[in-house]
RNA sequence: GGCCCCUUGGUCAAGCGGUUAAGACACCGCCCUUUCACGGCGGUAACAGGAGUUCGAUUCUCCUAGGGGUCACCA
């Protein structure tokens, strides 16, 4: 049998969308579970869409996330070059042997007359496909065009009869009949190919077995079909993938920043997270495992499970699943990766351990890290409501005597480190005969003017130190007796 | 609109003729608790509709509806 290889071919357009990434991954997967070879091609022969620096984006998040590829325009190979405008005399050569054989041939026609036609056939509620008018030419009209430098296309001949089936591993078999097929072009008049031709000339020459690409390409591989075959070449497998959804009716888009690889980084999803999301969004594993490394995917890999509708795009569960990731970091993977996020709000200069125990369960994004640590350089305005707290049976009345006991107690604590404060503290409120919130919930308010914080009193209190625990204690007493 | 494909809770999905129709996210309770989380326990919620085939259909067939893909000198 035939060694499984495998291809990633995207157009560079200067991101790399998830939809895109997740055919990639697939096909990355397959390759490594059959001890395949995995290529990276790319696919540039639209010149108007040439994107400065879009190759580079494609190599990088190709590596960041784990998705070598054995052959590739940067890592070389024997089937190159891997770039298809590098590629435009292979293209040309096939291109005719395909007239010489018949399944192709030149097509001077405007775009004008094209444009005509198209229109006709729309007001006659009709589908275009192209009236095969250049292929009726004879030799001589050919060769006069051909002499005077008339610009032509080379456009494939399809039969005009008879139906055509292609066999696809998620969708089964499917015919159609030949005469919805159009005689597209395959090669433009700038000597580059179309998709069309490129497609199935590289996959071919590069030994592709099996080709895994978006649903977007199904309903034209009965064109690629006769191609290979008038090439007389074997056909590949095809495996088709549904497309990921925005929503119902969406696709994901570029637009809305939320298709891109970078945007999702940016936003402070973990790479290995989304990787993870993306791979069980149209396909399932058959077991209840939901948490994968690149490893386990490999091993769990099947294309029985592949889906063959579209799937929603869900940030709720990506998110969950980010969470997961986060919290499976080690301290010191965790505070690498926070780190940036640390510093965006002056917490870098803090016990990095403490708070990393503090915030690491209470994340879902990376980015929420700043907000979460705000109090820690900043503390906001008094406000006497917040000591206000009904389950707890105390408010600022309740709270001002205990805050001053609380700031006797600080002023003789000498340990500020977690433990040895938090004994003195509980001690406090025994001695007071109190519950741990009447003391714990208006002092964490007092020294961080926060209702909502990453852990307690105690961690608020030994992150902040000594000294300025009790200048924010000192404060907040003062303003909570002036507004009595 | 033509052609092709798809259709299990709000979402991802298991199921591949006989099940109390899994699981996860989200949501809602309860527990834990110094706030918020984490964690633990529990709950609400689905086979698009209609005909067949069959002793028996979520599973097979057809029709309808809804959704998707495609109809470029883009890939």
């Amino acid at each position: 049998m035939k060694q499984v290889k495998t291809r990633f071919a995207p157009s560079p357009t200067g991101y790399l969308h998830i939809g895109g990434l997740r055919t990639a991954l697939y096909a990355w997967l397959f390759a490594r579970k059959n001890k395949g070879v995995f290529v990276l091609r790319i696919e540039d022969t639209d010149q108007n869409r040439e994107v400065e620096g879009a190759k580079e984006v494609i190599f990088s998040t190709l590596r960041d996330t784990g998705l070598y590829y054995d052959e590739g325009p940067d890592v070389g190979g024997d089937y190159g070059p891997y770039i298809q405008s590098e590629r435009k005399d292979i293209y040309k050569q096939h291109a005719d042997i395909l007239i010489e054989n018949g399944a192709a041939y030149r097509c001077f026609c405007t775009k004008e007359r094209l444009a005509e036609q198209r229109k006709l056939a729309e007001t006659k509620g009709q589908t275009y496909t192209y009236d095969k008018h250049c292929l009726h030419l004879t030799q001589e009209q050919i060769k006069k065009k051909l002499d005077e430098g008339e610009p032509y296309v080379i456009r494939q001949n399809i039969p005009a009869d008879g139906e055509t089936t292609y066999s696809d591993a998620v969708f089964g078999d499917i015919t159609v009949p030949n005469s919805d097929l159009d005689d597209n072009v395959l090669l433009k008049t700038d000597g580059m190919p179309t998709y069309n031709l490129a497609n199935v000339v590289d996959d071919h020459l590069m030994g592709i077995t099996h080709v895994i690409r978006g649903v977007e390409y199904l309903s034209s591989t009965p064109k690629y079909n006769h191609l290979y075959r008038a090439f007389g070449w074997d056909i590949p497998q095809y495996i088709h993938m549904p497309v990921v959804m925005k929503d119902k009716q969406r696709k994901l888009s570029k637009r809305h920043g939320d298709a891109s690889f970078d945007d999702f980084i940016s936003k402070g999803y973990l790479k290995e997270a989304l990787l993870n999301y993306i791979a069980l969004l149209g396909w399932s594993p058959g077991t209840d495992q939901e948490i994968f490394t690149l490893e386990e995917l490999v091993d769990a890999f099947s294309i029985e499970g592949l889906s063959k509708s579209p799937a929603i795009f869900d940030t709720d569960k990506l998110k969950w699943m980010n969470a997961q990731y986060i919290r499976a970091l080690s301290q010191d993977d965790f505070i690498k990766t926070a780190m940036p996020y640390f510093k965006e709000c002056g917490a870098e200069k803090f016990d990095l351990e403490l708070i990393t125990k503090m915030i690491q369960p209470r994340l879902e994004v990376l980015t929420e890290i700043p907000e979460k640590l705000g109090f820690l350089t900043k503390m906001p305005p008094f406000d006497r409501e917040m000591y206000f707290h009904k389950r707890m049976k105390t408010d600022a009345d309740e709270a001002l005597p205990v805050l001053k006991e609380a700031q006797a107690l600080l002023e003789a604590q000498q340990d500020f480190s977690e433990e040895p404060l938090k004994e003195a503290l509980m001690g406090l409120v025994e001695q007071l005969g109190i519950k741990n919130g009447q003391l714990l919930w208006p002092l964490r308010i007092a020294i961080t003017g926060t209702l909502v914080t990453p852990g307690g009193a105690v961690e608020a209190a030994c992150l902040l130190g000594k000294e300025e625990t009790l200048a924010r204690l000192k404060s907040s007493i003062e303003a909570l007796e002036k507004t009595q």
